[in-house]
DNA sequence: GTCTATAACCGGATAGAC
DNA sequence: GTCTATCCGGTTATAGAC
């Protein structure tokens, strides 16, 4: 089941809902243009011909502007996701248009993104992926891979199960990272490392079956149990 | 050899060098009090009983202060490093004598880090330790592997030899931003994680020398060899 | 070249009136 | 809910002293 994302805050009137929108949208552009830091609460209000206060009164942050963008970004890509295991049992490939799709809706956003990436470094922050804020919206981005491996051609047993949808979302999250600054044309060095290494990743899940890796194994699922929180 | 670090800026006179020396200790003493952010310029200043200006006359902003910081212990790193050479051949402990060696070092400094690794995870910024300007550091940093594994007992051919010494500088850099944020009392899940990872890696190196395994030695090379900038 | 002193700018954030 | 005024801190500018 899916852990639908809470997007209309507890805004009293729809007047307001359609303020916020406004805001949001407005300043989404704005960045999109000059990128994150080049524009000012100041430029933004001004934009939407309202006060600074006024702009502050729905996001307490510059940066929670951005997170909002993460929020909504994050429900399109579990609907595009879907759609994709309709289409294929192999989990290799799910788990690469997968994450295609997630790069895909941000190229729009590429020049911005650094700025989101920066609280990301961060789990201290209340807007970090790893922060106990993000908490819902990070299960539902583990839970796409989750799925992205259950209906797959993918057989794995046991604790590794558990694991591998929370390995494959830091995978994903260390791709994204590559791709805000790879700076090759059409950024197509991502795509050469996300083909390669997934390639290599299902290669060494296919080898840990091996009953000569029996020990490698062990220990990596005993590192992992160990360093969980 | 050596990139010994140029730490002599260009200042002139003596008197000068001992300034700079005293604003940068002051800064470093308040930042492990109170963290990066709470302290400001004006108070630095204010404490070294001088202007704002004097500090900036310096420092061109706050955060290269803490460039600088990185700058004076990766030579003490580099130092007490390559006496644990001296001590063992093996490679493996080696390695993790130097990433311990390292950690050690940030203990007192590890409530104002983060400030550090936010810059860390934008290599668009000039303090960023993948940006062009810390290339010099950066290269002194992972000359340090190479050392280590240079005289070591692990034999290893090729290309592999190569990538390997920028691919544990990578590692090093995870393990660090992990104890950061590790939160278990004395940071413990750190050295259990450093411990755990490091076997797997020495397993996993020695494993790709099995025949059998060829394909994915080629596979992983040939990545990081089109990914490379 | 090394600093002091002081004021000002800029932009994120907040308080409090309406 | 929205506005105006204000704070705060990084940073810069100015002008001058040694």
């Amino acid at each position: 089941m899916t852990v639908s994302l809470e997007k209309t805050k507890n805004l009293k009137t729809p007047k307001a809902q359609e303020t916020r929108e406004r805001i949001f949208k407005t300043a989404l552009e704005m960045f999109k243009e000059k990128g994150f830091e080049k524009v000012t609460m100041r430029d933004i209000a001004k934009n939407c011909q309202m006060a600074v206060g006024a702009a502050y009164y729905y996001f307490k942050t510059k940066e929670d502007l951005i997170f909002d963008f993460y929020l909504q970004t994050q429900d399109d890509h579990y609907q595009e996701s879907i759609k994709v295991f309709a289409e294929t049992k192999d989990a290799q490939e799910r788990i690469r248009k997968v994450i295609e799709i997630k790069i895909e809706q941000f190229i729009p956003y590429r020049g911005m993104l650094s700025a989101l990436f920066r609280i990301a470094g961060d789990p201290n922050h209340r807007l970090s992926p790893f922060s106990e804020e993000s908490k819902k919206i990070r299960e539902e981005a583990v839970d796409i891979f989750r799925l992205a491996l259950e209906g797959s051609n993918l057989k794995i047993k046991g604790e590794v199960r558990t694991f591998l949808p929370y390995l494959f979302w830091l995978y994903q999250m260390g791709i994204i990272l590559f791709w805000i600054h790879d700076r090759s044309e059409g950024q197509k060095q991502t795509h050469v490392l996300l083909k390669h290494s997934l390639k290599i990743i299902f290669q060494l899940i296919r080898l840990s079956r091996l009953p000569g890796l029996k020990k490698l194994r062990q220990n990596i699922l005993q590192m992992l149990n160990q360093v969980q929180k």
